[in-house]
DNA sequence: CCGATATCGTAC
DNA sequence: GACGTACGATATCGGT
């Protein structure tokens, strides 16, 4: 049998392996994970593939070592451990940690002592020895009992490799590097010979000794001269690359020995380091059993249930089937008593309603406005608006992009949920008897686990009113905006669609027979081909990721002044764009049954608090070119009703004036001036001032430019002028609006700070981009920084206004309805003889929604279509 | 065959 | 590289 075998891995050589090789690895609280990843990835498949019989992991301890007394300048010339790699050793040890590997270190002495000492103790125990490492210095230590394995390349290395690799045996390795040197632990060796000579001179004498005795007979004069000037220097250059053998420390095998990992503890700290598939991996099956509950008939129903009503709080999950009829809730009211209820049993429905409609009974779900919709259907109105605990977890953390309930779970209990079974088509009866039961059960315990993590997480982060007053209250005001949808004309989108296919056809020819060669017009790869390969245009850009020629429309429209197939593509591009996104896709999304598109209202989708909207996406309905706007034309108000759009004038930058104070932008909202007008006269000289309209679109595109943080490059991309102009206008701009200049400033400290900005309603926006050592990464940061609070702030005011709107529209009894929100514009529909009225609440309701120092101002419309409201 | 990724373009 | 926030269509590629 062969003997065990005895894994010490190098930890030094592999973590800053590791450091460099993956760059730009963090998580989302801006925490550095690229080395942890790497030293985890190489450990675990080292553990699988070579499966050792003993294993430890031996690390550099602080402080001076016995090398640096002896020896002042030792690795004096070595940069400290970046910070952003310091970070990560706690990670590290936690890794090992999980994994059962024992960290082994050695006061004073390094890494490559405690592996040299222990492997020494090994051999004498009869094992073997396999060092895990990419120093070469450790070659010196591989003997029959030892070898070295370089794990990024697969390879072992015996005492034949090292004598290949190096050209000396491995107990001359210290000899070798006495006279070579390394310069990256500014060892000096013997100055004038290196790697070559070094190697020659020991495999002629063997040794440093018999080199100095003997050094009359060295051939090359220089090398005689730096022997006999350097004696002392080699001497001691050799004592610091001799590995130390005796070590204080005792080779503890039952200690070593491989352990099966703490699953859990891994587990919890991937998902601390958000490291998903090792999460995955990691993840035990949850012992927690499934909450008890049962179909019950309409008598045992209403005894469970009047018990539930004792309850102020009920944590309630539904069931769907085919993504519209709820066929079951659970509630829960305490920890473990369940009930599932069957709400197409006309008995149990009743009670269900009866208890749902209790005005002391509170609600607890996860993303209420499915919920709310689908019992509003079956007309169930909740007393009060349900707990939300997926907006809790978007408000307390709204970087995070997934609001789905598994991943919360996942990653917040580390509770494994299965998809919800629904049952058969058309049949209550579950796949698996209890299998609804299981699965309902198992998402209710965790939306009980989360609010009770999350809701006063809501008070430590200061989030409780702008839940309460705006993100939750608007939950009942989405539920019937999508409800309501709006109508849209399918016959408009019919013919647009196929006098569009005609002009595509026709398009399609043109550029074929022009470039000579039929090809994809829509695979941005092939036309890159054709037009910068086959057709030698100049290629002016390159596609960031693949780094293939780039076809845009900025690219497309600086060919087309001196070619003409740019421009026909550029025209396809848009009908074409046009047509698959709106003109097609819109139709089939007309529900039959109402003849209105319903959109989704989507909460959680967008990180600085704005809504975001899709099957279709309504806020992104061409609107700037003519062609685009014939496709609002398809959206139009009921017979005898009107269209009215009520649209916030310059909101952000009303924002801006408010949260910046500058004297300039107050007093010129406050004058009710024109705001690029004014910007234009702030700006620009008498004699630029001559051309009025150019300054003004100039004075525009600035205006937006500041509030997303845009910068010299961007504005003169985007107005054509040189970079310097730009920046001139910019200089021009801070010079008059100082209080901008100021907040900007201010902001950005604050985000460095805090890691975190504000709304004026205090909603957060981490910035871990902040924290980021790459500099794009943190310009990023602060653009973020400035942009959200901005962009968050109109965002809170007008979901407020859509409160308040619904609101006094429900008092007044109005047949008004809210249709959409575009970010700064409310869509409604109205009967014509209530349109002026309406109007007029609708513009109360938005100017009062908040006070700032400058007034809010809305423009209204009407038509009875969207293309005609201008 | 399906899902992830890349590129492009629409809105505010 | 260079302007913030979204959604979505199409093509392409790689794994099943």
């Amino acid at each position: 049998m062969s003997p065990k075998r005895f894994f010490l891995v190098d930890g030094m050589s592999h973590i800053y392996r590791a450091y460099y090789a993956i760059r730009g690895l963090g998580n989302s609280r801006g925490i550095p994970t690229n080395a942890v990843y790497g030293f985890t990835s190489m450990l675990r498949k080292l553990v699988e593939e070579q499966k050792p019989d003993y294993i430890g992991v031996a690390f550099d301890l602080e402080g001076p070592t016995v090398r640096h007394e002896r020896y002042g300048a030792y690795k004096a010339t070595r940069k400290p451990m970046p910070a952003d790699l310091v970070e990560q050793i706690p990670y590290i040890r936690r890794v090992c940690e999980a994994f059962h590997i024992p960290v082994i270190g050695c006061q004073g002495y390094e890494a490559d002592d405690v592996i040299g000492t222990l492997a020494r103790q090994a051999a004498e125990r009869d094992l073997e020895s396999v060092i895990v490492t990419s120093d070469k210095d450790m070659l010196q230590l591989v003997s029959d009992r030892v070898v070295v394995f370089d794990a990024m390349k697969d390879r072992f290395l015996g005492p034949p490799e090292v004598e290949e690799k190096l050209g000396v045996l491995p107990e001359q390795v210290p000899d070798l590097l006495g006279l070579w040197g390394d310069a990256s632990d500014n060892v000096p060796g013997a100055p004038g010979i290196g790697e070559k000579g070094a190697r020659e001179l020991i495999r002629d004498f063997g040794s440093i000794e018999n080199l100095l005795r003997n050094r009359d007979r060295v051939k090359k004069k220089a090398h005689q001269a730096s022997l006999r000037d350097h004696e002392e220097q080699i001497l001691m250059s050799r004592e610091l690359v001799t590995i130390h053998l005796d070590l204080p420390i005792e080779l503890d095998l039952e200690s070593l020995a491989l352990r099966p990992p703490d699953r859990q503890a891994a587990f919890a700290l991937f998902s601390e380091l958000e490291f998903k598939a090792l999460m995955e991996e990691f993840l035990d099956e949850e012992v927690r059993g499934p909450l008890a509950g049962g179909w019950l008939d309409a008598s045992g129903a209403g005894a469970f249930l009047a018990s539930m009503r004792k309850h102020q709080t009920l944590f309630v999950e539904q069931n769907v089937a085919g993504g519209a009829t709820v066929t079951a809730v659970v509630v829960q009211g305490g920890t473990d008593d369940a009930v599932l209820l069957d709400l197409e049993d006309p008995g149990q429905a009743a009670l269900w309603r009866e208890l749902a409609e209790t005005p002391s009974v509170g609600l607890v779900c996860w993303d209420s406005k499915p919920f709310l919709s689908l019992q509003e259907k079956m007309g169930v109105r909740p007393g009060k608006p349900p707990v939300d605990v997926m907006l809790m977890a978007f408000l307390t953390s709204p970087n995070t992009g997934d609001y789905a309930l598994k991943r919360w779970a996942l990653d917040r209990l580390h509770l494994a949920l299965e998809e919800e079974k629904g049952p058969r088509q058309g049949s209550l009866l579950p796949e698996e008897p209890g299998a609804l039961e299981e699965t309902l059960c198992r998402r209710l315990d965790a939306v009980r686990r989360l609010y009770e993590a999350l809701d006063p997480e809501l008070d430590r982060l200061g989030l409780r009113r702008l839940y309460e007053e705006i993100d939750l209250p608007l939950v009942p005001v989405l539920v019937e905006m999508e409800r309501t949808g709006i109508r849209v004309d399918r016959e408009t989108l019919r013919k647009m669609s196929s006098e569009m296919e005609r002009r595509l056809s026709g398009l399609t020819a043109r550029i074929h027979e022009a470039a000579g060669v039929e090809f994809n017009i829509n695979s941005p790869k092939q036309l890159g081909e054709v037009l910068f390969e086959k057709l030698n245009l100049p290629s002016l850009k390159k596609t960031r990721k693949t780094g293939g020629y780039s076809t845009d429309q900025g690219v497309l429209e600086e060919l087309a002044e001196t070619y003409d197939i740019p421009r026909l593509i550029l025209e396809y591009r848009q009908v074409a764009k046009l047509k698959s996104t709106y003109v097609d896709a819109i139709p089939v999304l007309i529900h039959p049954g109402t003849g209105r598109v319903h959109t989704s209202f989507n909460q959680t989708g967008a990180a600085t608090g704005r809504l975001s909207s899709s099957d279709p996406n309504l806020q992104n309905i061409p609107v700037r070119t003519e062609m685009g706007r014939l496709i609002r034309g398809a959206f139009v108000a009921e017979p005898g009703n009107l269209l009215i759009s009520a649209d916030y004038s310059q909101v952000e930058l009303r924002v801006l004036a408010h949260l910046s104070g500058d004297e300039v932008l107050v007093s010129a909202f406050r004058a009710g001036e024109d705001i690029h007008d004014r910007t234009a006269r702030e700006v620009f000289t008498a004699e630029q001032l001559e051309n009025r309209k150019e300054c003004r679109r100039r004075a525009k595109a600035i205006n937006f430019g500041i509030v997303y943080g845009q910068s010299a490059f961007g504005l003169a991309k985007g107005l054509g002028i040189s970079r310097e102009e730009a920046q001139e206008f910019i200089d021009a701009y801070f010079r008059r609006y100082s209080g901008v200049r100021a907040w900007l400033d201010r902001t950005v400290e604050e985000a460095r700070e805090q890691g975190v900005v504000r709304t004026i309603y205090g909603r957060i926006r981490p910035v871990p981009e902040m924290k980021s050592k790459d500099h794009n990464v943190r310009n990023f940061g602060e653009r973020i920084a400035v942009n959200s609070p901005i962009q968050g702030t109109a965002a809170d005011i007008v979901k407020i206004a859509m409160i308040r709107v619904h609101r006094a529209l429900a008092e007044r009894g109005a047949r008004a309805r809210i249709l959409l929100q575009v970010h700064d514009e409310l869509v409604l529909e109205a009967p014509e003889a209530e349109a002026d009225e309406v109007g007029r609440l609708v513009r109360g309701e938005m100017e009062g929604a908040a006070e700032l120092a400058v007034p809010l101002k809305v423009d209204l419309c009407a038509a009875d279509n969207w293309m005609d409201m201008k």
